[in-house]
DNA sequence: AAGAACTGCAACCGCCGGCGT
DNA sequence: CACGCCGGCGGTTGCAGTTCT
């Protein structure tokens, strides 16, 4: 509301391109002073541009420790799992990869990886029948665009369960119907789907503990849940035959605050995003060509 | 060899939430 | 409580380099 521009472009600040003298000025003065305003910090460094401009070129390019180079299939491996679990959300992405920006993951996101999804989906069209034996002579890149493909699928139908799942553990009592609905959804694709690396999370005691808070907190509050919230990301899949009013209830059904408390609790209680992410076994062969 | 098409990435843009006043 | 500032984020664009025809 009434924000001014960040950038007050029109005043002659220069764009585009830096150049090596203006990534020395804003190295030496943000290595002499903490960065601290950024919307001052170029008047004090002696450059003719936004503060905003600056920050980003600090933190995407000039900062110490930022790793250059190709992404390892490590990063690689990481970067499609923690997207199948947190979606397009780029800076919690880059905050488990160090030296990697979210600018970077995201563009690589958006040139490698979608590239990979989009064969896989001409591939899953054309050869179906070939891939699924296991002696076809699909290539390595063809797994992985698969792969890939599996993890965004999975990811999109794990979304709009646990919409559903959350609604129904908003409006039931939470103790009972938790326990019963979600056996229920965990049984239907069976333990090792990939699809239920989500509700792994919502079904197991993270997500169990995490569901008495969320009712204690919502029974406080005496709220429902906050108009527009949704769980980020891509958009959520409608139920089957659903119009658009029913879908939007889905989407509402959790607050991106419950959601990132979710979470932070998985991250917290199962060591998620620290030296192994253990709800679905890569040794499965998801991601087994990249070890 | 030259122009077209494609690719990858740095940078920009607009929106949002947190915070101070 | 309303407003404005600021930093941060995700989506998009522009352009240089590369590959293709």
């Amino acid at each position: 509301m009434g924000r001014t521009p960040c950038c007050e472009s029109r005043q002659g600040l220069k764009k585009g391109p830096w150049t090596p003298e203006e990534d020395k000025l804003l190295v030496d003065y943000v290595q002499a002073n903490a960065p601290g305003n950024w919307r001052m910090l170029p008047k004090l460094a002696g450059l003719n541009r936004c503060g905003k401009s600056c920050r980003l070129r600090w933190t995407n390019y000039l900062r110490p420790d930022i790793k250059r180079g190709p992404f390892t299939p490590e990063e690689h491996k990481s970067i499609l799992q923690l997207h199948a679990i947190v979606g397009n959300k780029w800076s919690m992405i880059a905050a488990q990869l160090p030296g990697r920006t979210d600018n970077e993951i995201k563009n690589y996101w958006n040139t490698n990886l979608k590239k990979q999804l989009r064969q896989a989906a001409l591939v899953g069209e054309k050869h179906h029948s070939a891939l699924a034996s296991p002696g076809a002579s699909a290539g390595a890149g063809c797994l992985a665009a698969r792969h890939t493909a599996q993890w965004e699928t999975a990811r999109l139908e794990a979304e709009a369960r646990l919409s559903m799942l959350s609604t129904s553990a908003a409006t039931t009592s939470v103790t009972a119907s938790s326990s019963s609905s979600t056996a229920a959804a965990g049984g239907e694709h069976g333990a090792d789907a990939p699809s239920d690396v989500f509700l792994r999370l919502w079904n197991s005691e993270v997500g169990d503990t995490f569901r008495r808070k969320s009712a204690g907190r919502a029974a406080r509050e005496g709220s429902a849940p906050r108009e527009g919230a949704q769980l980020p990301a891509a958009a959520p899949l409608p139920p089957p035959g659903d119009d658009s009013s029913a879908a939007s209830n889905v989407t509402t059904a959790v607050t991106t605050e419950e959601y990132q408390v979710f979470l932070e609790m998985a991250a917290e209680e199962l060591g998620l995003f620290h030296g192994g992410f253990s709800l679905y076994p890569p040794a499965d062969g998801l991601f087994a060509e990249f070890e």
